[in-house]
This record gives C-alpha cells, structure tokens and sequence, in this order.
DNA sequence: TGAGGTTTATT
DNA sequence: ATAAACCTC
C-alpha cells in the first residue's frame, strides 16, 4: 500500500465523525472523478465538500494558456461539472488575480476547516502552492495534498546520495526497480454532499475561457476532439482495442490514426495517467505471449508515459527548464534573434514543405504529431538558430495539449542541452525526416494545399523542380510558396560555426565557471534539502495542528520537499548544483550581457501577401496593424506602458512589414511577460491567437533569453548582430535561392 | 553462422 | 555522438 492508499489516513473511523465539517476541495489540472485522491480524501475526511475551480490565468506569467488549451479547458470543465452532478453536488467557479486570494475568500465564506488538493510540478505552481500551503497555516486551516498525477513522486526516485538522476535511462530503470508499485486508480465516490446554497460562484460561462472572437476558430475543435473524462475513457479504449498492438511499428506515422490523441485529456488530468498505465500493463501481460509486437507496443507506450513522469520530475528537482537550460554550455550559444525568420517559422513560409506543413497544421488545429514537432522544432533551432525559448512560447501558445513541463524536456532535448540528447551540433537531416514522415507527400498535401499538384519526386523540394514541373503544378517559388529561407548547405555552416562558438566557450569557461554536464557535478544539489525526503507518500500536510498519524512524518517530508523545490523555483539562480561560489563571476558576465527578448510586431502581412497561408486572416488585421500605429502598443509594462515601442520602430521595406525591434525591450516588457496586441484582460479571453482577428504573426511570444550571452537586436538593420559570425546580417533579408 | 556495415533512436 | 537493432555476405 502506498501512494493514494495513504489517502486513507485522513478518513475517519469507521462510524466516527468526519474531523473536518467542511473540506475545500481545490481542482486544477486533475479534473475528473475517477481516481482521484485529493477527492476521496477530502469526501472521506468532511462533513460538507466544496470543490473549487479559479481561474486565475495572470499568476501564471506569461504562460497563460492559449485559445485551443482555454477552449478544451472550458469543455472539460464543463464535462467535469456534469459528473459532479451526477454525485449530487456543483463546482463553484471563481474568478480572481491569484488563487490564494479566491481560496482565502473561499475558506472565511464557507469556514472551510482544510484545503485539499493534487499536487502539480511546474514551476509556477510550486511557487503558487507553497503560498497557498502559507497562508492557510496563517489561517489555521489545514492544507492536504496528494498525488493524483505521477506514477511515482519525484522525491521518491533518486540517485545515490539522495540526488535526482538527469538521464532518462537512468530515471527510467530506477522506476521500473521501484519496490512497490505505482499507486493503484481509486474508484468514483458513491455521493458527494452538495454546495451549501449560501456559497455561489460564477457561471463557468462568464469566466471567459472562451471569447466570442475566438467561436469561429475553435468550431473545427468540436469535430475532433471531445474534452472530458467520458472521451478520454472512450479514446483508451478505442486506442487499446485497435492501435495499441501496432504502436510500436505504426507510432511514426504522421497522420492522426498512430498514436493515442490522448495528450490533452491527460493534460488536464480527466484521465488519470495511473488509470493508462495499468490498462496498458494489463494488455500487456495478458497478450504479451501473443506476439512479440504487444510486448514491444505496450513497453513502448509506457515509455512514451514515462517521458512525461521524467518531465515532471525535471521540472520539479530543476524549476528553471522552462527557460533555461539544463545544460549551462547554450549560454553562449549564438542565436540568430531574427525576427523575420522566426516568423516565416510561426506562419509556416520557410519553404521547407515538411516544415510549413506542420507549422500550418499546428496553427489551425491546434494539433501536432510528435515527430512533425520535433522536425519543426528542430528547424527552428539548428537550421534558424533562434533560441529554443521562443519555439517554445509559439508551442505553448497554439498547442491544444500545451504543458510546460513536456515543453521544458521537449525543447530542451531537441536543443541539445541534455545530458543525453543529441548534442547540439547535430542537425535533423529534413530530407530523410521527409521520406520517413511522409513519403507520399500526402501530409504536405494536406496541410500546403498550394502544393498540392507537385509531383511525390519534388514536393520535399519545390526549388529544385525544374520549370515545367512548377508550371504544372501551379507553383510559382517567391509568390505563392516561398524558397527556401536558408539552404541547408548554408545552416550546415552557420550550425557548424555556432557549435564551435559554443564549445570554445565551453573550454575557456568550464573549468570555473561552466559544469558541461551538470548532472555529473558532486556538488549538484547541494543547496536543496529535499535529499532526506525519499520517503514515498502521497500526502502533505502543513499547517495541521489537526491530524499528525502514522503518517505524519512521512507527510513533513514531502511538504519539505516541496517548500524546498519552491524555493528552488523562487531563486532565480538557481542551476541545479551549488551556485555561491560561481555567482560573482556570472554577476560579471551579466553586465556586460543585455537581456534579449524581442518584441516584433508584423502588420498587414498575412493572407495578403501569402495566397498559401489559408489560415491567415487576408486583410484583416486590424489588431495588430492597430497595435504598430500606436492605437494600442504591444510592449506595455505597468510602469511604463507603451514606452518602448515607438522608439525603435522600423520599417523594413524589402518586407512591406512594420517591424518593431528593440535593444532593451526586456526591461520594458518581460516584467509584465505579455507583449500581445489585445490588451492584458482581452489577452486572457483569448487575442492571443484568435484567427479571426490576428494570424499568427500578431502572436508575439515574449520569452526572456536569459542564457544568451552577448547577441543583441540591433536597431540598425534589424538583424542579429552575432560576435564570432562574419556574415551576421545573412539572416535578414528575404532569400531567394 | 558471425563479422562487419547500415539504419534507427535517443526527450 | 553513440549504442542498439538490423542488414548482408
């Protein structure tokens, strides 16, 4: 017994009164019935059960979820309130800056005795969690919380010393050598006592998940998809029945049918990843002896689970993977900041096929296989030398089943800055990813219609087709599909160039400054003091004068565990091994190192200018041509709002585009960590990608590069300015090849 | 059969 | 880069 079994401690006698009259039962990304343990703790352990959903997006920075991941929020949510229901009771919904202040109001209206809820690994909940955790002892009122989303809890798998492993393999192995077993799915309460009708919420309606602007783009959702734990269920086992078997073989293929589309319903927790597991163990072991492919698929699958448990586990020992990497050598990589190119990638122009395809794919529906986002990602990063933080705010931003901690691995391994991932001098080789992913050319065909009569020889390769052939097809290269923006015998150079620049940096720094593999370094982790808190357990408490069981001590453990991971988070230094001693030098690096980010802002392009972009909204970009003539200003801070823009405001001709490029825009922008068209509430609702207002190119990730060392935007020429490159300004002007 | 080359996956 | 899996002679 262990894991939710723990749960059980905070049940009553049997016959005994319930120790708490009422509960606050605090629903996040776990939003279902079945298997869930703060749910059955919390029914078993009060009188009267609250459940609570706020919906408090500012706290999360400038991760705020996009229109696809707030337009699945909203139906799961919505499913989520019709099983409660069914169980005799209601969700109240609130609506405030940061949940700390809706739970607060919450516990004096209702005079909640505890606050139980499932733990989450991100970096800005471990933060948000360990304050909520605060304010509820300062109140008195107890604080539980479970496992309701992990096979096991990161604390629990660690390497000699108590360290967290930082090799998959590693962490991998040690999971399954585990002595006991992940925690077994719990059952659906029988009842749950309803809301006492003095306590009223919002409607789920007025949160404003879902804007008005934003219905025509999300109707091609409905068709899909269907949020919720009975779809989630539904998909399993249609998975299970029909695909499993072939996972393992069929996982590669790019059209929808391969893999389990499962992504999203776990996102939110409507299906619990425990649930999964078992399901597919079971399948396993029972036609195991059938055949060599249901032992190879299910392990497969299971691995497929496990790079999401890993994620978390990253996430949670190493708080800063979301923006920084694991490894330190990036620090120097030399990105090549260029606006124009990062967003030809956003808009799917590259002239790459594979590529655009799958950028205009992600774009419209919010979907993406998982090897045309590695291809997509990798291209952004090696063959455009563009910070991998930006490809990822872009992911974050369209992707129906965005999760910053699967970003974080994600675009970390595709970046090279994990202990074991291809390093980054490796480049995906886009032929070959071409005629594995799509032989036929039928997912390009798909997705780039304007390519859509190109014989299978060329469509991989528009610009080597000669003359007749594009004729034919109707293709006309630099008007209605783009050449290539760079040629691959080009980013080869630049590639080979940046990783010298890296490596050199790399030899001149290592020995006082730069571990290259952390996860080698003795001293890592010195500073955490979660090494003691190995102790499995799914429960928390802090702040229960009440109840300190059997289980007490185990409980003081993990909360330590999590107060230290906050504390890991909260520090903006912190790289996962001891940083004191290296602080001086980087406080000196840092002066000489302008914080990079960009705040470009594109008008009047779209649809307009690219008869192949269908997705974009031809001439009707009001927003975001609004945005560049001052109307309303996309770089807005608190103090200062709309002071950096117009400065460095240019134009850049050969574009017909409004660019706006800034040195210092970090300082005038990242604090606020919003840099979109619409306005901060707008935003929420949803501008950030709403298709019928602004395409892609109005979406304008803020991400901070923090690790860049020395490439700034210059306000010159409007493009990257990158020591060590002689050719630093081939990246800014449209290529024809 | 096995040495030796080739392909594939790595999060 | 590197190892494992997969070919081939």
């Amino acid at each position: 017994m262990s894991g939710n079994g723990d749960a059980a401690c905070a049940a009553p006698q049997r016959g005994a009164a319930p120790p708490f009259r009422t509960v606050l039962l605090w629903f996040r990304r776990d939003l279902r019935v079945s298997d869930n343990p703060a749910l059955i703790a919390a029914v078993q352990a009060a009188t009267s059960v609250v459940p609570v959903y706020v919906w408090a997006p500012e706290e999360e920075g400038q991760f705020q979820p996009g229109r696809c991941s707030r337009w699945w929020l909203h139906h799961s949510l919505k499913a989520l309130e019709k099983d409660l229901q069914a169980l005799g009771t209601s969700m109240v919904y609130r609506r405030a800056p940061e949940s700390r202040i809706a739970l607060i109001q919450l516990v004096e209206e209702t005079g909640a005795q505890a606050v139980f809820f499932n733990h989450l690994y991100d970096p800005i909940s471990l933060v948000r969690d360990n304050e909520v955790k605060a304010a509820m002892l300062g109140m008195n009122v107890h604080c539980q919380s479970f496992n309701g989303d992990l096979l096991y809890e990161p604390w629990e798998v660690l390497a000699a010393g108590g360290r967290p492993v930082t090799s998959f393999a590693s962490f991998w192995s040690r999971l399954q050598d585990m002595p006991y077993p992940p925690p077994i799915p719990l059952p659906v309460p029988a009842a749950i006592s309803a809301v006492p009708p003095e306590i009223v919420g919002l409607g789920l309606d007025s949160l404003g998940l879902m804007s008005p602007e934003e219905q025509q783009s999300n109707q091609q959702l409905y068709h899909s998809w269907t949020p919720g734990g009975k779809g989630a269920h539904a998909l399993l086992e249609k998975f299970v029945a029909d695909r499993l078997r072939n996972f393992s073989k069929q996982r590669a293929k790019t059209d929808r049918e391969s893999t389990s589309t499962l992504s999203p319903h776990v996102h939110f927790g409507e299906i619990s990843n425990r649930h999964i597991y078992y399901v597919v163990k079971r399948q396993g072991a029972k036609l195991g002896s059938m055949g060599g492919e249901w032992r190879d698929s299910t392990a497969d699958f299971v691995r497929q689970m496990g790079y999401r448990e890993y994620a978390r586990y990253l996430s949670f020992h190493f708080p800063f993977t979301h923006e920084r990497a694991l490894l330190e050598h990036l620090r120097a990589a030399p990105w090549n900041f260029d606006q124009r190119h990062f967003k030809a990638w956003r808009q799917g122009r590259t002239g790459y096929p594979l590529v655009d395809a799958g950028m205009r794919q992600l774009w419209s529906s919010g979907w993406l296989h998982n090897r045309i986002r590695v291809v997509c990602a990798s291209f952004l990063v090696k063959h455009l030398l563009l910070p991998w933080q930006w490809g990822l705010k872009h992911y974050w931003d369209a992707l129906l089943d965005a999760d910053l901690e699967c970003a974080a691995l994600g675009w970390q391994y595709i970046s090279g800055c994990l202990a074991d991932a291809h390093p980054f001098s490796y480049m995906l080789d886009l032929k070959k990813e071409s005629l594995r992913f799509d032989p036929d050319g039928n997912y390009v065909r798909r997705w780039l219609p304007v390519l859509a009569r190109m014989p299978i020889k060329y469509i991989h390769r528009p610009w080597e087709a000669p003359d007749h052939v594009l004729e034919d097809a109707g293709v006309e290269l630099g008007v209605n599909y783009p050449y290539p923006l760079i040629s691959a015998k080009e980013s080869e150079a630049a590639l080979a160039r940046a990783a010298e620049i890296i490596q050199q940096s790399v030899v001149s720094h290592s020995s006082e400054l730069i571990p290259f593999r952390p996860a080698s370094d003795p001293s890592a982790l010195r500073n955490s003091n979660d090494a003691s808190a190995p102790t499995p357990s799914s429960v928390d408490m802090v702040g229960g004068k009440r109840r300190r069981g059997r289980n007490g001590e185990a409980a003081a453990k993990t909360a330590g565990a999590f107060q230290a991971a906050a504390a890991r988070a909260r520090n903006p230094e912190y790289r996962g091994y001891d940083h004191a001693e290296r602080t001086a030098h980087l406080a000196g690096e840092a002066a000489q190192v302008p914080q990079v980010s960009f705040a470009g802002r594109l008008a009047g392009e779209d649809g307009s200018t690219d008869p192949g972009l269908s997705n974009g909204a031809a001439g009707g970009n009001a927003a975001a041509a609004a945005a560049c003539n001052g109307t309303s200003n996309p770089c807005r801070s608190a103090a200062a709002p709309g002071a950096a823009c117009s400065e460095v405001q240019r134009t850049d001709p050969t574009l017909s585009d409004e660019v706006v490029v800034s040195n210092n825009i970090s300082t005038a922008c990242i604090g606020h960590g919003d840099t979109n068209a619409t306005s901060g509430a707008q935003r929420v609702r949803g501008g950030a990608q709403d298709r019928s207002a602004p395409g892609p190119d109005a979406e304008v990730p803020s991400v901070e590069v923090v690790e860049a060392v020395v490439p700034c935007m210059s306000g010159d020429n409007n493009h990257a300015v990158v020591p060590g490159k002689p050719d630093a300004g081939s990246g800014s002007k449209p290529r024809c090849l």
